[in-house]
DNA sequence: GTGGATATGTAACAAAAGATACGTGTCGTC
DNA sequence: GACGACACGTATCTTTTGTTACATATCCAC
């Protein structure tokens, strides 16, 4: 488990600070599959994470959710920096993935550090950063890319190093943003072209370079 | 026009910084519809729009253009300070859409003024804020609505007070990461239902609340 | 006004994705 | 081992979107 203490950010702060952020700091434990921040929440502090994994995604009126980035350990949630920065509402939904662990860092006290903190600056830059980038690289996907590619990339970029997921199509079809008979087409597809196995819950990755092609694919 | 000394940003800084930006700031004339970024560029610096309009939109394989976001007179491009901050290459194209100014600040010179000067900081913070907003609007529209939803939208947003927008069916079908037969289907639907007239090169909005009801209506 | 460039209308078809409706398999638990 | 909850497979149908292929219309420059 990452401590506070061992982030990056932190070990540049000053004294005062350091001691500010322990006492200031509010940890609170997650468990797996239970909803962090609903759409429309109030935001108290920034969110940073310090174990495990949050999931933030948009509920559709007909009841659908796509995924639209995840937070892991040592990253903070840009949509909550923006609710505290530019005092609105939260816009989508957080869930647990994991057991999770994250530390609430009261806004006023925040906002005091980021004054005053090169590190803290720094690290809320490149949290923006990061998330526009990603948030970019969706839609660029989204636009040219077809529920195939995106499953064959997602199988790549969140199976385990042995070539296992451990997801069910249901939350596979949460997170691309469809429906899990659409997924099952597709996972059926490649399966009869040997690029997976499957079990109940479970996605084994048996050709990667093939899968790799079909994630690169460019549209016809 | 917008003059660099009427910005709010600039009005705040110290007297010494403003004497670097002045003469540090170098100003580019777009004419319009010319490229002024495209993807793999390096970025020399940071990105402020004086005058006009830049269109930020990605290019997918198969040729299809789809705009990201717009950047308005009093706006920086986020991707480029991304690149500033990250030392990353240009991951998108950027096009002047009418007759644009913009002041680039070099890199170094930035930096410096982020380092020193809150309120360059507030204006990074809020500009990367109002991006991440922005995209994942985008994004959650992108999930959730169909073309016909978003082009209602799309007209709404984008006409002028009095009902009119001047743009080419192939420049909507750009914006909205589609083909052109696509947008012309779906105004003819819209004629057909009386919520619109065109004519070559421009929409004119006869149903503002017709067009509002299609652009809210939930998915089937 | 003629010609070329640009913008639009539209029909017909193909492909992708979404919706509906079951049947079957697997797991844990009582 | 019987049950219910959950996960998966699949077939069929509809809707939406993308493609192809032309015909027509409008504008500008000469």
């Amino acid at each position: 488990m990452v401590e506070l203490e061992q982030l990056d950010a932190f070990a540049k702060l000053s004294e005062e600070s350091r001691t500010l952020l322990s006492q200031g700091g509010i940890t609170r434990a997650c468990a797996p599959a239970t909803a962090v921040l609903n759409k429309g929440d109030a935001i108290s502090g920034a969110y940073l994470v310090l174990q495990g994994q949050l999931r933030v995604y948009t509920l559709a009126p007909n009841g659908t959710e796509a995924t639209l980035y995840f937070i892991n350990p040592g990253e903070t949630c840009v949509l909550a920096l923006n609710c505290l920065f530019n005092d609105l509402r939260y816009p989508a939904w957080v869930q647990a993935e994991e057991a999770t662990e994250v530390v609430v860092i009261p806004g006023p006290l925040y906002r005091t550090l980021f004054r005053f903190e090169p590190s803290i600056q720094e690290l809320t830059v490149s949290a923006l950063s990061v998330a526009v980038f990603r948030l970019m690289g969706e839609l660029e996907q989204l636009h040219s890319q077809r529920h195939r590619q995106r499953l064959a990339n997602f199988f790549l970029l969140h199976a385990s190093s042995d070539g296992v997921l451990r997801m069910t199509q249901q939350r596979l079809g949460n997170h691309l943003g469809t429906t899990r008979e659409v997924i099952a087409r597709l996972i059926g597809e490649f399966s009869a072209e040997a690029l997976i196995t499957t079990g109940r819950g479970v996605i084994r990755l048996r050709n990667i370079e093939g899968l790799r092609e079909v994630a690169c694919q460019s549209a016809p």
